[in-house]
DNA sequence: GTGTATAATAAGGTATACCTAAATATAAAG
DNA sequence: CTTTATATTTAGGTATACCTTATTATACAC
């Protein structure tokens, strides 16, 4: 039986995995809050499961089947955001908080039902995609909105989802995923950027520019 | 913290107080399927909290707070059968068990923006009520189809909602909340029941009657 | 090559929520 | 009023998933 500790440990260890892989332990229990000693427990039952494969002094990896069941609870994770938000109008600082908790409440049944319902969504309200065989936080052209130079354009792809006081922000500067903003100035010093979104403008600070991700066009 | 364990307990004890007031231990326990001494230490806790009255060799009783909370997750749970079955399209057969999963995952919030995307339904797929002071199982003018006298004509108010077959049965035969029926005749010695249903007849046995709680009419 | 910072593990604990087996208390029937 | 069936409690255990403290192992930098 997979136990919803088991589902947020894949389902970290995913994530991370674009950014570092193998994962290491003590980046995941910082992740996840708990201690490296917890992790480290868990680690070898899922090891002994087989869904991750573990290098001491390295990290962990997902194998196959880690992968697909990490993948399947991000699935309903972002599912449930794009019903919570489209659906009941929960506003898109909420539901990252309020899917945490359905996506282990939910039943392949109910998960595939919903998709249908939902029209097969492409991505959730802070643009990671629904399906694919990978989390979404890393892929192809990518890059932060912080590394582009005065003149630049692109489309805004994902926002970070998890600091809700930092999308209520965005959600008020229309900084979205689909936006299309073009850079103006880039202050030196790591001071602000200027973005033009549409007719306005936007100042904006480094440190929230490297939580937006766009591709550029 | 109100665990899923002790939301399932508070559930179960309102639930089944409509029909015996204390709850016995065994009772609960048998409902439960846990063994009596679980559901002992349990509920000492729980009267620790506040939640439960407990006399021995008598029961348990809920607290306001304890019927306050119950009912919370009670309606949570009807408002996700009522989303499965008339949103999502799901069978009613299955609709129980997996809001089962959904009904501790569910934050005030949710509960409040699902009940008005329903448009505030009065009661569950099964006939069950989706708010109230109580849980409805037991209350007003209602008696149970295998009551019925031959002559008599009913509306049906809700069903036996646990059992999936009969439900699937039930669904066949069209033997839903709101249907109305005539008792045309009643076998002897617990023979089965055969009523009318608009043009049609149907055919039941005296058990299946017994899970079918109707209002006359 | 040898520190040293970092990472990993071992040892021992906590809380929740179950379990069985055995002992004891109570209600209700004869 | 005693017997007996049923209900309750005690005692001791299991599994999950955390924790802290202390020890040991490793990598990497000097």
């Amino acid at each position: 039986m997979v136990t919803e500790s088991v589902e947020q440990y894949l389902q970290t260890i995913c994530k991370l995995s674009s950014e570092q892989n193998p994962v290491a332990l003590s980046a995941l229990a910082d992740q996840m809050g708990i201690s490296p000693v917890s992790a480290n427990e868990m680690i070898k039952k899922l090891v002994a499961r087989e869904l991750v494969i573990y290098e001491p002094y390295k990290g962990v990896t997902l194998t196959a089947e880690g992968q697909t069941q990490a993948l399947r609870v991000i699935r309903r994770h972002r599912l449930w955001e794009r019903f919570l938000a489209d659906v009941l109008g929960i506003p898109w600082d909420q539901v990252h908080e309020e899917a945490c908790q359905l996506e282990h409440a939910t039943s392949p049944l109910v998960e595939e039902k919903l998709a249908q319902f939902l029209e097969e969504p492409e991505t959730c309200p802070h643009g990671y995609p629904v399906a694919g065989t990978e989390c979404g936080c890393g892929d192809e052209a990518s890059l932060l909105l912080s590394e582009l130079e005065p003149g630049q354009r692109a489309v805004v792809l994902r926002v970070a989802e998890h600091n809700a006081d930092l999308l209520r922000y965005l959600a008020e500067l229309e900084l979205k995923p689909q936006a299309v903003v073009e850079v103006e100035d880039v202050a030196p010093f790591d001071g602000p950027l200027t973005v033009r979104l549409g007719e306005s403008r936007r100042v904006i600070g480094r440190r929230v520019a490297s939580q937006i991700t766009v591709r550029m066009v």
